[in-house]
DNA sequence: GTCTATAGGGAGATAGAC
DNA sequence: GTCTATCTCCCTATAGAC
């Protein structure tokens, strides 16, 4: 079903139970700023255990960061499953991508942060490649979208590829902004009334942005 | 004139030496990431003379922020200065700042990253409260000019901490984007022609998105 | 699959000569 | 204002017992 491993619930595994202590870690500190003795100790385990499920730290990396796009990715995928016009997709989308981001509080930051370390992630292991891929997917899924509404005339034209960046400026980045979007708004960003009020302001700047002239 | 002390063109201190170097590196690998060996070597001193200009890491790493803050705080007031109705302003500050951060191409990154590191600066140095201070000003500046442009009936009505939030997504994420925007965009989003695609596309984003319908 | 022990290096920061 | 030398601590990673 999905390229992550199924499993069952019960208790987690250890890689698991690392991948998820990781990723708080990362999401505050940056790939950097983490140091894998701090990470086994909240873990629970030794440091060296650590390498006995993952080869080395920035594969350990690259595997937070796969796990979050393939959680991503399933998502746009099922907002887009559902049908309806390329406005009515558009908004699902939208909509459910910020309700995962509200719910799994990490994903913003490390999502973010890793387009920032251009650097650190050379490599070509297995979970790198996966997570561009997952990220080619979702980019290629909304770019069709995109232009599928402009050429049936709903959407203006717009220069698809600066429309991508904008939404994820609009969508992501106040769910990576911690303290700082939290003292702008006066309540926290992962408030479900704060989250309901970004949805309306998206939509809101979507449809008097996006719709054609004759659309209104 | 300004907060940060004027200084003659001429051949530059080591201080501001140190602080130009260290904004690259910080860019790039973030502040956890940058040994001081590493940014002393690029400056061409020795380890330890960077604690002759700066009392630690921290620190100098709240200087590097200030400084970016500065001349931000300082762009947005000589934007707002000029005059003009709401929208004309909104639009110039906007324009300007997309100057800015394309002129600038560190500070995008290191402004969001800064708000990524929610532990790292604790602190109460005078570097510090000086960054807080211009975020204030800016934020309060733009605050007020959306409202005043809401109160004019220029500007449809809209949640001003909201808009704030996703302005600097659809401004500065942009140019932090690094490989990833590159990617996406097909060309260099520090690129002329790109930042006036940016403009234009901000611009057009605000004009159909923001104006109130008896301004259409 | 987890542990202890350790290798080998780099971190931030200080002391004090020049 | 810059240097060398050094302190102390932590880092990623490996070896090998259990």
């Amino acid at each position: 079903m999905s390229a992550v491993a199924a499993e069952q619930p019960g208790e987690p595994s250890s890689r698991d139970r690392i991948l998820d202590a990781a990723e708080g870690l990362f999401a505050r500190r940056g790939y950097a700023g983490v140091g894998l003795r701090e990470l086994a100790d909240l873990v629970g385990l030794g440091k060296s255990s650590l390498f006995h499920h993952f080869e080395s730290k920035p594969q350990l990396y690259a595997a937070v960061c796969a796990r979050i796009l393939a959680r991503i990715s399933e998502g746009v995928d099922r907002s887009l499953a559902a049908g309806g016009s390329p406005m009515e997709r558009l908004e699902r989308v939208v909509d459910d991508l910020l309700d995962l981001l509200a719910a799994q509080p990490n994903d913003a930051r490390i999502l973010l942060r890793s387009l920032f370390e251009d650097d650190e992630l050379a490599g070509e292991t297995r979970e790198e490649l996966e997570g561009r891929e997952f990220t080619a997917r979702i980019m290629s899924s909304i770019s069709a979208l995109l232009r599928e509404g402009m050429e049936a005339g709903q959407f203006r034209s717009v220069h698809v590829p600066g429309l991508l960046l904008s939404l994820i400026g609009q969508t992501v980045f106040p769910f990576a902004s911690g303290e700082f979007g939290q003292e702008i708004l006066g309540k926290d960003p992962f408030d479900p009334s704060e989250v309901k009020r970004r949805k309306r302001e998206v939509r809101d700047l979507l449809r008097h942005g996006l719709l054609a002239p004759a659309g209104r």
